[in-house]
DNA sequence: TACACTAACTCTACACTGTAGAGGAAACGC
DNA sequence: GCGTTTCCTCTACAGTGTAGAGTTAGTGTA
């Protein structure tokens, strides 16, 4: 191979193999592509990092470690918003590790940064902590699910040939809800919806109770 | 190999490819695997199945089509859980499958039946259609998000050893939010926390604005 | 019964994957 | 100059999905 020296580093292997995530998704990485990009052998990235799952750990760091974290303003549901709408972006800008992320099934600690902001925000705002943890839970998989559908598409609105098998596979009226709906499923828009599901779960949150709950479960209202 | 003739149907295989993803996981799943399983040479699927994906496609119709719906009861509330309850039962049920099917990212028609029901239900509560589309990307996301955390483990109560990790990485203190969180971290409760985000969900429905929005775009309240 | 036909299945092979293990070459400390 | 360490390469193995050709068994027809 090249046989240069010293111009293969921890971070500059993480950045490249983000690059090429992001550009080829998942499916198109490999160990050995990644190599051939940085004109290597594919064994030379074995030596700063024990393994492929090893260094996806990395590049799911990196990619915490850059995600963008607003400043609190000092309205709760703002803040909330913000820092959705930060991790929306990182989505954008790293699309093929955004979904590696999602789907990893391994612990990123660099997630607290993100987590410590909304721990934060929310328990300034007063909810108990039972509330705030699951309140994270529920803000972070809203988000994460609709960036991941986004980049998979299916925000965008329908083509004629989507469109066209949609109605294919209606065919008979066993579903009419589904049909009555077509012209609303057809046309999507981001924007409006990711912001419309920030507001349900923001008022939501607001309604449900914030008084301690039992260790033992939670007392479903009314 | 065996050399039986006719006792590979499409459907047998189907249900040996299901049963397979769902005791070893995706990433134990290979076609290979799964014909030695059957008894037969791996190229024998192919007769029956174009590829891997269109068998994928295949075990993915046949989790939908098994997906538990409750009988609606007039309480869209009521029939709201039960449906998304009903879902996660099936991820319990099949949890390979499940996980691979929220992976997935072909189009799964099968999935009307169940969006059929939450459709009808959210029209029928007085929903309008931008609304009843949102909200049940909303609900699917929730409940899929949720089981899926639940089938990695993130729905346990935190062994020794992870919590130990855990309190290793907020050393330095640098995380005051989550370190006070840490026994509420530790100690998730599957039933009670997935019931809360349905509540928190089924609140923020019934009081974000019910009345039509605008094409273009969505009013945020406020 | 003989033969053609077709459906069901196997065999071989290819290009690809992650990575263990051994070996080599360059840089550094003395 | 010489050992030692660091960095990298080479080869190899067991696995993947699947194209393409070959084989066998069962059926329909004469």
């Amino acid at each position: 191979m090249s046989g240069m020296r010293g111009t293969l580093s921890r971070q500059g292997i993480v950045e490249a193999a983000m690059g090429l995530l992001d550009r080829e998704g998942e499916a198109g990485f490999s160990m050995r592509k990644l190599a051939r990009e940085l004109g290597v052998d594919p064994m030379a990235l074995y030596h700063r990092h024990a393994s492929r799952r090893a260094l996806m750990q990395e590049v799911m760091k990196a990619l915490m470690l850059s995600c963008p974290l607003p400043d609190p303003s000092g309205d709760w549901r703002a803040d909330v918003r913000g820092l959705c709408q930060g991790l929306r972006e990182l989505a954008h800008r790293h699309p093929g590790s955004f979904r590696a992320y999602v789907v990893f099934e391994d612990w990123v600690p660099a997630e607290h940064l993100l987590h410590e902001e909304l721990y934060a925000t929310l328990l300034a705002a007063g909810f108990p902590a039972r509330d705030a943890v699951r309140a994270v839970r529920l803000l972070l998989s809203y988000t994460e699910s609709f960036a991941v559908d986004e980049l998979t598409g299916w925000l965008e609105p329908l083509g004629p040939r989507e469109l066209h098998a949609l109605e294919a596979s209606l065919a008979g009226g066993a579903f009419p809800a589904i049909a009555g709906l077509i012209e609303t499923i057809a046309s999507p828009d981001a924007e409006a919806d990711f912001a419309f599901g920030l507001d349900v779960l923001l008022a939501g949150l607001g309604q449900v109770p914030r008084d301690a709950v039992p260790a033992t479960g939670y007392q479903q209202p009314k």
